[in-house]
RNA sequence: GGGCGGGUAGCUCAGGUGGCUAGAGCGACAGCCUUACAAGCUGUAGGUCACAGGUUCAAGUCCUGUCCCGCCUACCA
């Protein structure tokens, strides 16, 4: 006796068959397989702690993928790994030094990385273990990190070979800064953020004159660095002050007046104060100018020496009080006038960044670009949404030098030298044994690379690259990226760059860029926000199937996808569905076993409710096949949610109930056999659950292989539109009577006698055969009448199909009042769609000019229609009549 | 300033190249413990598809404009 119980428990078996799956190496690609490849590797996750949201979903889509196409029969390699993220994991290390009482730079730079490491080794498991949780059929035998030796060399060997490229270089250049973080940034680390903030306007006397300039900033306490005033060459306002000298205010300084287009006379005063080393823009103009680089703030972002010394030491707050107190004392400051802009803001700590300039290392990324952008054109990449190229083209056009230098200790030291001696500077893997200058003594850059030089090496770096590997050789390039668009610039750009550049070839063929997880307003889930859901949480309290059925039914071509808790409520409902619909047939082939050495079906009879199921799984194979193929991940959800469900419990499963009442389990069997093919399809979506009830299931003779993990991708056997036809004429009569019996209150327990007339000879021969075998489990009934044509019985409920009519006596219970309504609401909405379809066909365009498909469709719509219309007015007079009568 | 995405049922969303009477889940209402499932079953209600024009025989779908919402991007100090 199967003694399954009637709740499923996610917690039971979801842990028992991963191990199951890892043991048996059902994950593991061989390289050197003749089977077609298929590869995809994981958007590595930070070693910095948990799975959030985010990965859950980006993860349960590339699994879907990789369980999909290894059933299709591909060799599927999805390579794991973990990022050292850089910037992020020293911030977080920080944070426990603190509460320990000492810092990174109290332990020192080697000490520091030893913790790191120590960390790394705890971390990088937790992470690992969580992506297992959630049925990752990820490669783990080829388990990469960033920082171990392997990838290491490969970020050696491109680094210099790009530096002796030329496309890396070194330069002093104005750079973001933050000076919470002690180094250089890239633009896409920084944010900007909109703050109320204000603008200062100040007088700007002109020497040897009683005439003052007014200047507008936003920022007081740069002026302290101020080398120019800059106006527009053609404002007239200001033409006899170019060339002139401004005094200074605070500072006894005097700057000269220059002309610059870039000044926007309309904007502030049209007067622009020129800060060349605190300022993008205003850099530019510098060096336009050749005006000093005045360098007023210290590294971690405080006044220095070269302002007046009364500001020595204030951080950029504090000194932007003081000077503008003292402007007021000194009748400089004119007014402050409110005003919001954007300021820029780290994304990992959030401290303001401060343009500075410094000396760093940078990487030419235009000629690479270039390479990507037409690497696109021709196809040879293909993002999916297809929006996602504009964003794409648009950013590699305009893209600008990549700092890559970091001054920080987690990370690749750049495998650059100099020599102590002479100060050459050598890129090369290992230390060089003697400079030109005959030296042999040589340090190496402190620095350490941006943690996205790494990632960007991904794709070949975890395949053995430099080496020439069969793994190279067969999976790169890879098949597809699954990542959130919110890192097209910072990663997938990047790998494409450097793809192109280490490897002369794309590092993938199609880029899938998913939504990111939202909440029920649309707002991106994140920790900071509060509004996140956990997925550790989430398995624990609904099973992990219905946690990832939920995501990729969520899972809509939109930027932002929000995820409710109802959504993973109804994953997992639908578990349970399935669970039961399960236990249900299991319990059946206790009685009627699946006959040995034969396909259950072969042995099925060809009855119209097993056609039809079968057309509709064909059908259902090669929609949710379609899907896959374009990535339509909510589509694929619905598709087999609804087929489950509707199609195969809610019908399905009640006509095989009536076959197994009359001894005949040829249906039961059938249901095995559809229930077997659906877990296939199934499981990249759900794939514990499908794995616990296909075990259980008999394979058709004894088919079973190893693991659904294993199995084969089903393949659709074709559709059937004629019992497809028949069992909607069968359904929409149950149906119809349903809803007369619902409508009407017809008691539960009372049997009704059913009269069907139709004009139709084979639609009343289908009935005939095959409505009483099913009617009983649907709707409860005493006797059917099937006629050519019919009398209406007196006070009886009716309803219309086409040119098909249904009554239901019911003289004893029937409210006509409710009928009438109920009929009256009927005939309206059939009046309507006869005005509509009727206005159609009069219009001689419609005739002449839409398809003869198009206007034969709507003829037998209208026809339909009319004979609805009229039977149901006729219906309404006759109940008015008797209605009358019975008054009496 | 430019660009992109969105506005469809009370809520969250589907509706590839225009063509049956616009769908789902959740929620609501009514009735059912029907022997797989109350995490269930049956029935019902609920939409001028943001607004205004246009193209077309035909528009939720294509075009133009407007109004909201979100995002990306830009040197407006």
């Amino acid at each position: 006796m199967t003694n399954l119980p009637k709740t499923y428990s996610p917690q039971e078996i979801e842990g028992k068959w991963y191990q199951f799956w890892q043991k048996k190496g059902y994950f593991h690609a061989e390289a050197t397989s003749d089977k077609l490849p298929y590869a995809i590797v994981i958007p590595p996750p930070n070693i910095t702690g948990s799975l959030h949201i985010g990965h859950a979903l980006d993860n349960t889509l590339q699994d879907c993928l990789i369980r999909w196409r290894r059933m299709q029969g591909y060799n599927a390699l999805w390579m794991p790994g973990t990022d050292h993220a850089g910037i992020v994991t020293e911030l977080i290390m920080e944070r426990q030094l603190a509460e320990e009482g000492t810092s990174r730079t109290a332990l020192g730079r080697e000490k520091f990385i030893e913790r790191m490491w120590q960390w790394k080794a705890e971390s990088a498991g937790y992470i690992v273990s969580q992506l297992q949780k959630i049925g990752c059929s990820c490669d783990w035998e080829r388990e990469r990190f960033t920082l171990d030796e392997g990838l290491s060399k490969a970020v050696r060997t491109a680094f210099v070979n790009l530096y002796n490229q030329g496309l890396i270089y070194r330069d002093t250049y104005m750079a973001n800064w933050c000076p919470n973080c002690n180094t250089v940034l890239s633009n896409l680390e920084v944010e900007p953020i909109e703050i109320d903030g204000n603008f200062y306007h100040i007088h700007y006397p002109i020497k040897d004159s009683d005439v003052v300039l007014e200047i507008a900033t936003t920022r007081p306490e740069t002026m302290l660095g101020d080398t120019a005033v800059a106006v527009h060459p053609d404002d007239e306002r200001y033409q006899h002050l170019i060339g002139k000298t401004a005094l200074l205010p605070l500072c006894d300084r005097e700057i000269p007046i220059i002309a610059d287009a870039y000044v926007d006379r309309e904007f502030g005063t049209g007067a622009l104060k020129v800060t060349p080393a605190h300022d993008t823009n205003d850099y530019e103009i510098g060096l336009r100018h050749n005006l000093e680089q005045r360098i007023v703030f210290t590294r971690d972002g405080y006044i220095n020496e070269n302002a007046p010394e009364k500001y020595l030491g204030l951080s950029r707050w504090d000194c932007r009080k003081h000077v503008v107190e003292d402007l007021k004392d000194a009748d400089y400051l004119v007014k402050i006038v409110p005003h919001r802009h954007a300021v820029g803001h780290h994304d990992r700590c959030g401290m303001i960044v401060e343009p500075t300039i410094s000396l760093q290392w940078f990487m030419n990324v235009r000629p690479l670009a270039q390479r990507a952008i037409e690497a696109t054109q021709k196809g040879e990449v293909k993002f999916i949404p297809e929006r996602e190229t504009a964003r794409f083209y648009h950013w590699m056009e305009n893209i600008e030098p990549w700092p890559i230098s970091r001054q920080r200790w987690w990370g690749h030291r750049l495998p650059i030298w100099y020599c102590n001696a002479c100060e050459a500077v050598t890129a090369a893997m290992e230390v060089p044994q003697q400079c030109e200058c005959g030296a042999s003594d040589f340090r190496q850059e402190e620095d350490v690379l941006d943690t996205w030089f790494s990632s960007g090496l991904w794709p070949f770096s975890t395949m053995g690259w430099p080496e020439k590997t069969e793994e190279l050789r067969t999976f790169y390039p890879t098949s597809v990226l699954v990542t959130g668009w919110d890192i097209l610039f910072f990663w997938v750009a990047r790998m494409i760059m450097l793809g192109l550049g280490c490897m002369d070839e794309v590092p993938f063929r199609t880029v899938y860029l998913h939504g990111l997880v939202a909440d029920e307003k649309g707002q991106k889930m994140s920790k900071s926000k509060g509004n996140s859901i956990d997925p550790l949480e989430t398995i624990d309290t609904y099973g992990t199937d219905a946690f990832r059925f939920a995501l990729t039914n969520a899972s809509t071509p939109n930027p932002y996808v929000p995820l409710l808790e109802s959504q993973i409520e109804a994953g997992r409902r639908f578990a349970n569905k399935i669970w039961n619909a399960a236990r249900f047939i299991l319990m059946n082939l206790e009685k009627y076993p699946v006959p040995e050495e034969t396909d259950a079906v072969e042995t099925k009879q060809e009855t119209p409710e097993i056609a039809w199921m079968q057309s509709r799984l064909s059908h259902t194979i090669k929609t949710t096949t379609d899907a896959l193929e374009n990535f339509r991940f909510h589509e694929v959800a619905q598709t087999l949610y609804a087929f489950l469900w509707h199609e195969f419990c809610d019908w399905y499963l009640e006509f095989v109930k009536q076959r197994i009442a009359q001894d005949k389990p040829a249906a039961l069997w059938v249901a095995a056999d559809v229930l077997e093919q659906t877990m296939r399809l199934l499981h990249p979506l759900m794939p514990f659950l499908t794995e616990e009830i296909w075990q259980q299931l008999p394979h058709g003779g004894g088919r079973r292989e190893g693991s659904l993990t294993v199995s084969s991708w089903p393949e659709p056997i074709g559709e059937n539109p004629k019992a497809e036809a028949t069992m909607t004429t069968l359904m929409e009569v149950i149906d119809s009577i349903r809803s007369i019996r619902g409508e009407l209150n017809v008691p539960i327990g009372a049997s009704v006698e059913v009269h069907i007339q139709s004009p139709n000879t084979e639609v009343r021969e289908r009935l005939e055969t095959y409505l009483a075998q099913y009617l009983p489990a649907f709707t409860r009934l005493a006797d059917i009448t099937i006629a050519e044509s019919l009398p209406k019985p007196h006070a009886s409920a009716e309803a219309v199909i086409g040119e098909l009519a249904i009554y239901i006596p019911l003289a004893d219970i029937i409210d006509l009042e409710a009928e009438h309504a109920r009929l009256s609401k009927r005939h309206q909405q059939a009046v309507k769609d006869v005005d509509a379809a009727q206005k159609t066909l009069d219009n001689p365009n419609f005739i002449q000019r839409a398809p003869e498909k198009v206007v034969e469709q709507k003829r037998a719509q209208l026809e339909r229609l009319l004979v609805e219309q009229e039977k149901l007015a006729r219906s309404l007079t006759m109940l008015t009549e008797s209605g009358s009568e019975n008054g009496d």
